[in-house]
DNA sequence: TCGGCAAAGTTGTCCGGACATATTCTAACG
DNA sequence: CGTTAGAATATGTCCGGACAACTTTGCCGA
């Protein structure tokens, strides 16, 4: 059933933003019980079909079924693979916060000014593993001296301080060189290739709530990730 | 129900690998109907905590919700930003296909031989984006002939042919050079710094149906995603 | 001892019903 | 004409039951 009604919303029998019949008219016309019929709905919903709402119906949202390959994580340090034994201090970055953002890197003008913080993430060894820079709102400039750079990171202080919550990380890799000042953190040379990781932290209404770069010279860099295909349960 | 049943997972009541009560326990202890347990199992086991088999029971699978922030694509030509608009012409490469693979690339000895083929990736102006280099089996060889390099991609094509599906993609970067080989073909020095991106389409069993490495220059490489955090429906 | 078969146990699917809760519509009232 | 209270409508949650499908177990016969 759940398979019969994808066809149709695929075939556009009923379009993007319309309602679907009830419950109750799907009973009648497919001859069964109404427990049948709110499993084969759960399924669309799950596949991001439709969306239900209480009282008010069912409505097509999507026809073909989103997301056919995810990859997951339980938390974000296994974005880069940031062993958790690596160490990260920071202190104020000199100049204007804006000034100080690399190429690609908007800041949005947020309800109050940017901080900017910025160090060397090293192993436990002492090995440099980047040069990190790290713009937050200075309303959550508290949360500084409680950094000491070890398991917690910086953006899961200010989740846990400001009662603010990450609903989404965007992430953009590119080939850069290293600048000045992240040579200079890192001991190389400023025309050194690198990798420039430029991430925002969001929360649910899209605003940052942390942004950060991070140099990577090129010759260490390493990122791996596993895609898993999702097949949509039970369709 | 479901936040009792977690929460008891969770302190290691029953563990990993051990059975839950069965619904009729569970019905008993709780004083409920066995749709409304069936409902709290079926949350538990969409969080990914427990398995359902039928016949044999329910069993612990994780003591906490796995995978909580995840990246979603419709389909794997957004893993890399190549537009659609994007060329990819192949030709045999020359060599012992085994002794072609990057450091960082096994091989793993397949049913049957590998083969090897490569080309230049380009945009439709004519820009070169990337060398990328993919090992087959050399059963499927017989795809070659018909990949024009235009809208499908070759592990598409392998899965139409041949009806085989890939279930997972393991993607790793590392800063490297272009080797002589990319370096001629994309026309820069082989010393240029370059991003190198191997990945391995598995299927089910984790055989590899098609093993790809592809060299950036590192001035014109960009990736960019998105992950979006889950909060474990219902509970 | 081993294989096969039946029985018991467990989850999957489906039925029909009842009430709760959220939304939308409508008609009466100010 | 605008507002509001209530009715109608829709999905959410829950009950109790029946049978099907699959797995495990144990018994029995070869």
């Amino acid at each position: 059933m759940a398979r019969t009604l994808q066809a149709r919303i695929a075939e556009g029998l009923w379009k993007i933003g319309e309602a679907l019949p009830t419950e109750q008219e799907l009973c009648a016309e497919f001859g069964v019980s109404r427990h049948t019929t709110r499993e084969a709905l759960r399924v669309l919903a799950e596949a991001g079909l439709v969306r239900r709402r209480q009282g008010s119906g069912t409505e097509v949202i999507a026809d073909t079924p989103p997301a056919l390959y995810r990859h997951q994580m339980r938390s974000l340090s296994e974005l880069l693979d940031y062993a958790a034994d690596t160490r990260l201090e920071l202190v104020p970055a000199e100049g204007d916060p804006l000034e100080l953002a690399p190429e690609g890197l908007t800041l949005a003008p947020g309800p109050g000014p940017w901080l900017a913080v910025e160090g060397v993430r090293r192993t436990l060894a002492g090995g440099a593993i980047n040069f990190t820079r790290i713009w937050l709102p200075a309303a959550y400039a508290s949360i500084l001296p409680e950094f000491e750079g070890g398991a917690r990171s910086v953006y899961d202080l200010i989740e846990r301080r400001f009662r603010v919550r990450v609903a989404e990380v965007a992430q953009e890799m590119t080939g850069a060189t290293l600048c000045p000042r992240s040579a200079r953190a890192l001991g190389r040379d400023a025309a050194d290739p690198a990798i420039l990781l430029l991430r925002s932290y969001l929360d649910a209404e899209a605003r940052p709530v942390l942004v950060s770069a991070s140099w990577h010279p090129a010759d260490t860099f390493s990122y791996s990730m596993r895609l898993q295909r999702d097949d949509t349960a039970g369709m």
